[in-house]
DNA sequence: GCCGTTTTCGGCCCGACTGTTTTCAGTCG
């Protein structure tokens, strides 16, 4: 049997246009707010829809009941649903071209591709471009000079922009974040600001940047924004709100507020959209409304909130930490009392994967080592990529290890903080054989087993590598365990409940590397590694000294992950985590 | 169509802004 294995991007296009259908055939109201609602939630996913469905966790995901799954399944197996079929009858197929242009919903497209007798989806984009040009659109009833000219500037904006229109890297997004906030406190207006939103929610890629801001004075805050030199565009500008695109493409969004609903305001523009929705229903059921501005209860008028604590708290909620606002089940979890006590950066005691001018870091072992004394670590462990046997004969390799051994080892002799660990990153090859013999990596204190190479194997292929590393009894931890590079290459796809079956039961470290365009593993595997009982370590994977500091970005990541102190053994004291990793050779 | 700390029936998050309208529909987050 063949199935349709679709990307989520073509599966939520699909449900997309099935929606846009409903819409103009003026189906229920609230039986499309679920396909929107179901839509998405998919679209949040981090995870493969079609892995879920393969292992029959469809029903796993709140928003999709029978209903959907049946489509769903259908859709997996046949390359198509026939109900949206049936749907998209009699609708010209030029609005599905139409949808997804700023500014232009379902109703929209189909009055302008029934108007222009629109009916392939390849073209209508550009016809719209062209009819928008000659003047044409504003004759349409419904439509003006103003929409006419947004249509076609949005038009020419998405052209302009489809291939670069990627969400920017967390450490890339801080830096444009910094800027903004010291324009706008520069005003002296402004009371309190902060980056909102996925930034807030520390999500490994940001797409808009959104900020709550409380002021006293509304209208000159907005006007002050306005004048922001990055600016390329202003989308919306009203007295509350007002939305921009920077020249780096990146959409700004503020709202503005009294300090007195700060709390609120930052709740909700925290999101995420479904945390905000959940939280909406179950305030519901306790007979509150929740919005922007506050709490609306039976007494009608509505409670602030200065800060977000204190939000929750009217709910009788415990305080919800940003990072697992994810609309998944922290609600639930807030009512039992049960939230995680997500790790903090300074739980941190060592980081045991890093690099040196020895392979292709740029800081030399003594500096990196100073490095990670000053920063007080308890245990480094230095990790260059293992040096080929075959291009550098097996003499000369012994020679480089045992001579870097000895340098390790008088310079621990002058140090009694850090411990130093001594290892490799060994490559795990292609036919899953490793990078070096048993022979020497048993004299290393340990060794960090990695896929750098033949990442597009298929999913078995993948998976026997990484478990035969895993089975090994001289590797002691899986490096970047997905292998993806955030915007340049896509995660290998193993069967990861047999890898966290395997480095559970071999007693293996799954790593969380923490390189800002890696963090790998990713935040929901590395909940599902939990769930599985495997321990993972948070390194850094340094390169160079201020690469120490990425140490943050994985933190961030295993938090997302509802990772605890308890899970990442570089939390724990030396002795224990030296066993936790079973160390070779301690002295 | 989805879902359950009021409910397996009867509800369904909340508000801002825009353009084309004379009170609101469409779109967005």
């Amino acid at each position: 049997m063949i199935d349709y294995r679709l990307s989520n991007k073509e599966v939520i296009r699909i449900l997309k246009e099935a929606l846009a259908a409903m819409e103009i055939k003026g189906y229920n109201f609230f039986r499309i707010r679920a396909y929107q609602n179901a839509i998405s939630i998919l679209d949040n996913l981090t995870v493969s829809i079609y892995d879920l469905w393969e292992t029959k966790r469809l029903d796993e995901i709140p928003g999709i009941g029978e209903g959907l799954e049946a489509n769903l399944n259908e859709l997996f197996k046949t390359g198509k649903v026939v109900e949206f079929e049936k749907l998209k009858e009699g609708l010209p197929d030029g609005m599905f071209g139409l949808l997804g242009i700023r500014g232009i919903g379902a109703k929209k497209s189909y009055k302008l591709a029934k108007a222009f007798k629109l009916n392939n989806r390849e073209n209508s984009a550009d016809k719209i471009r062209d009819l928008a040009k000659a003047g044409k659109i504003r004759t349409l009833e419904g439509f003006g000079e103003k929409s006419e000219k947004d249509i076609l500037s949005s038009i020419e904006q998405e052209k302009q922009s489809k291939n670069k229109k990627e969400r920017i890297l967390y450490s890339k997004a801080e830096e444009v974040v910094e800027r903004i906030i010291s324009y706008m406190k520069n005003s002296g207006l402004v009371k309190n600001i902060e980056a909102a939103g996925s930034f807030r929610r520390k999500n490994a890629t940001i797409g808009d940047l959104d900020f709550p801001i409380s002021t006293d004075n509304p209208e000159q805050v907005i006007k002050y924004f306005m004048g922001y030199p990055e600016i390329k565009e202003v989308i919306v500008q009203g007295d509350k709100k007002a939305s921009v695109s920077l020249t780096n493409d990146m959409q700004v969004d503020i709202r503005v507020c009294s300090p007195s609903s700060y709390g609120a305001m930052l709740q909700y523009f925290t999101g995420s959209k479904q945390h905000n929705i959940l939280l909406r229903n179950y305030a519901l059921s306790k007979k509150m409304s929740l919005s922007e501005y506050g709490i609306k209860d039976t007494s009608k008028d509505i409670k602030e909130f200065k800060d977000e604590i204190s939000f929750y708290k009217y709910l009788d909620l415990p305080y919800i930490p940003p990072e697992i606002r994810n609309g998944t089940n922290e609600i639930e979890s807030a009512l039992k009392n049960n939230l995680p006590k997500l790790i903090e950066i300074e739980d941190i005691r060592g980081d045991v994967h890093m690099h040196t001018t020895d392979s292709d870091g740029i800081n030399t072992l003594e500096e990196m080592i100073e490095m990670g004394a000053n920063l007080g670590y308890d245990y480094i462990g230095i990790t260059d990529h293992a040096p080929s046997i075959q291009s550098r004969g097996y003499g000369t390799v012994l020679k480089l290890i045992s001579d870097k051994k000895k340098k390790i080892t008088e310079i621990s002799r002058r140090l009694n903080k850090p411990k130093i660990l001594f290892g490799y990153e060994v490559n795990i090859l292609a036919d899953s054989s490793l990078g070096l013999p048993d022979e020497i990596m048993k004299d290393l204190d340990y060794c960090v087993a990695s896929i750098h190479t033949s990442f597009n194997q298929d999913s078995e292929t993948i998976t026997n590598r990484l478990i035969s590393a895993i089975e090994n009894p001289y590797i002691n931890i899986i490096g970047h365990p997905s292998g993806r590079i955030i915007n340049q290459r896509d995660p290998s796809d193993p069967k990861w409940d047999r890898v966290f079956k395997a480095a559970r039961d071999n007693d293996k470290i799954l790593e969380i590397n923490s390189q800002p365009d890696r963090l790998d593993l990713t935040d929901d595997l590395i909940r599902s590694a939990i769930d599985w009982g495997v321990k993972l370590m948070i390194n850094s994977d340094a390169h160079s000294l201020d690469q120490y500091s990425y140490m943050k970005y994985g933190i961030y990541n295993a938090r997302r992950g509802w990772a605890e102190k308890k899970d990442i053994i570089n939390t724990y004291p030396l002795n224990d985590f030296l066993k936790e990793l079973n160390v070779r050779n301690i002295s």
